[in-house]
DNA sequence: TCTGGGGTCCTAGGACCC
DNA sequence: TCTGGGGTCCTAGGACCC
């Protein structure tokens, strides 16, 4: 069995943890920017505040229903997501971080009665040692789970913990279910399934696979085995090195300047660097994008990117800045107001393995040694406390962040302020 | 006025190899 | 008018996930 441990609205639950005055209460929680809703309390769907749209149409939602908004603390979210697996796999040997606020766990071994016990007892403990209320779904299968979960979630009779046991539960769990909800099935594809008169999960599974396979290729199939009880996707147990990394960003204000799409780029190529660094990696590709407001038509559009290729593999902030930068400057075009700016990196392998070049100009030691320092300097002292020159002073294309939360889990100073 | 960020996988088609 | 068979690699685009 596979159960399916899923964070209720995890990051306004961990808003709640330590503001326990907004139990009962509709809060909702930003993205980037204080842009969209991302996260909302019961109370808050309740009210209709609906999962992606912008913050100011819901202004006048917000003034009426007292709703509390948050902008995003994903170090807060990060830390509390350790916490609730940490204690999560306490209960199995085999778990599965999935994303942030889920887990797979393999169940073995636990007669029926005691696999409902068992379930019930990770839920008590997981939000008795963090705060954080989770649900369960259990079923042989990963979709399967995902579907149990749904149902723990959406129907309070069964306190938070589905298990599908046999088919006949599975039967009756899969015809009262839309097919729009089921792992792996998106907008689209539930758009062509509806066409076709397919709208619960139970009739997707009654189609042929020939015809699911020309449908949607192979990864249908899969879903539609694991729905029938056939497990075709195993636990991931050690998440697999990243193949592309990306860093970008909106801006608060839409900007006109090379000099500040400079500095924002270099942060963002730094950055890159760095998430290489840390799964001991360098990639060879280096792409930077561009892009104006597409939601201001009345605005001239403009939207550029382009790839470099390093002639050797590269983690260093330094180079991988510097490469960024080149490429940025030749797509810039003045006359445009910016929104957003990225860097992606791909062609990663190990660090350990790299294919050195006859003809390098670079003093790779010298660069690794550099980065060995900022980084350890910058895990004492907060982050960019050290940063390549290029970057500026780091302050003027920071984020909006009105509503933010103190750093309850990780400043030092802001736990001291609790306590007093 | 204000609309997020970061990933994965699969397929088709083109270029190329012997 | 006829003109093989069997591959690999790369890329863009489209789907999906949280």
């Amino acid at each position: 069995m596979y159960a399916l441990v899923d964070c209720n609205n995890f990051y306004a639950s961990c808003e709640r943890v330590f503001n326990p005055s907004l139990i009962g209460k509709p809060i909702v929680v930003l993205s980037n920017n204080d842009g969209c809703v991302i996260a909302r309390s019961n109370e808050a769907k309740i009210i209709g505040i609906k999962m992606g749209e912008p913050a100011f149409k819901i202004k006048e939602y917000v003034t009426k229903h007292n709703v509390t908004v948050f902008s995003s603390n994903y170090t807060l979210y990060g830390d509390m997501s350790q916490r609730v697996m940490n204690t999560l796999s306490t209960f199995s040997p085999e778990i599965e971080i999935y994303s942030i606020d889920e887990a797979f766990l393999k169940l073995h071994g636990f007669s029926h009665i005691e696999l409902t016990e068992y379930a019930h007892r990770i839920r008590k403990i997981t939000t008795k040692n963090t705060g954080i209320p989770v649900s369960l779904g259990l079923a042989n299968t990963k979709t399967l789970a995902k579907v149990a979960n749904h149902i723990a979630k959406k129907q309070p009779q069964h306190n938070g913990v589905f298990i599908i046991r046999n088919d006949e539960e599975r039967i009756s769990a899969l015809k009262n279910f839309e097919i729009g909800e089921i792992w792996g099935i998106g907008r689209q594809y539930s758009k062509i399934l509806t066409r076709y008169g397919i709208r619960t999960a139970y009739d997707f599974t009654r189609m042929s696979p020939e015809w699911i396979r020309r449908q949607m290729s192979v990864v249908g199939l899969r879903t539609q085995k694991e729905l029938l009880g056939i497990p075709c996707i195993d636990l991931e147990h050690s998440a697999p090195q990243k193949k592309a990394i990306c860093t970008s960003r909106s801006f608060g204000e839409m900007q006109t300047e090379l000099e500040y799409l400079r500095e924002a780029v270099s942060a963002f190529a730094s950055s890159c660097a760095h998430k290489l660094r840390k799964q001991n990696s360098c990639a060879s590709i280096v792409m930077v994008f561009v892009h104006t407001n597409f939601f201001r038509a009345d605005l001239p559009q403009y939207s550029m990117s382009q790839t470099v290729t390093l002639p050797v593999a590269s983690n260093s902030s330094l180079e991988i800045a510097h490469h960024a930068i080149a490429a940025l400057n030749r797509i810039y075009k003045k006359g445009y107001r910016y929104k957003k700016a990225g860097v992606i990196v791909s062609g990663i392998s190990s660090a350990n393995n790299i294919q050195t070049s006859l003809f390098d100009t670079v003093d790779r030691a010298k660069h690794q040694q550099a980065m060995i320092a900022m980084d350890s300097l910058n895990a004492k002292y907060g982050r960019d406390t050290v940063r390549i020159a290029t970057q500026g002073n780091g302050q003027n294309w920071k984020l909006k962040h009105e509503k933010l939360s103190p750093s309850y889990t990780t400043k030092w100073a802001d736990i001291i302020s609790i306590k007093v």
